[in-house]
DNA sequence: AATATTAATCGTATATTTACGATATACAAT
DNA sequence: ATTGTATATCGTAAATATACGATTAATATT
């Protein structure tokens, strides 16, 4: 982007933004669905499931790795991905933490 | 980008992925997180918040719109918004929905 | 009517994202 | 050792996102 402001906001607004942009592509989400549906998973097999090439798939698999949405280890020459869920219940609390729900009501809204 | 291949997969794949792309910026999340606490917000308090030029906050506002996220309504000469709660509620339910937490124990996991 | 105020939109430059094929790496099998 | 297979990384082109200032539009005030 032009200028990048993104250390103007806080820790926790970043990391919220951070995990939202990880799962913020359908083939990201394909991918956590596949690997969830599975328990496990290779990357041999997302790439048969998903519209995209190897190394696409590739690109995606490391990103979900870099926002610890995934883990990773290798096993031989396969590669088997598992979903980080203490990542997804760390989410789910700050996402709480930011939106309470007291205000779900809405009373004094527009 | 290169080429788009978001039709190729499903509408609530898409669906949660634009969700969670409108709060993957902290810009988002922080105008967000303003709104929620005044549960109701002019336009020129956030801007007056946050470190961005009012254009850049009004382009921000303009793509929660998009995604639901917040609702707006024109008083006089300023802009009002609220958080559209029921959008939130609908995504956690698709959250819950792809990644169920039946899932967590992650006996096979690597 | 003229001026001030508020917010949205436009035009833009730059950064980032996304996609691909090609190549590299790492192990397995022969 | 050579060959095959699976996955990661590199280099890239094109699309999109993000930022800004300038302008426009719409109401409010004088």
């Amino acid at each position: 982007m032009a200028i990048n402001k993104k250390d103007q906001f806080t820790i926790k607004e970043n990391s919220l933004a951070d995990f939202a942009n990880a799962i913020s592509h359908p083939a990201r989400v394909a991918i956590l669905k596949e690997i969830a549906k599975k328990e496990k998973c290779i990357c041999g097999e997302i790439v048969e499931v998903l519209p995209l090439a190897q190394s696409t798939v590739s690109q995606h698999l490391k990103e979900l790795l870099k926002a610890e949405l995934i883990t990773g280890t290798i096993d031989g020459v396969k590669s088997c991905y598992c979903i980080n869920w203490k990542t997804f219940e760390r989410f789910e609390k700050q996402f709480n933490e930011f939106f309470a729900k007291t205000n779900s009501g809405n009373p004094k809204c527009c």
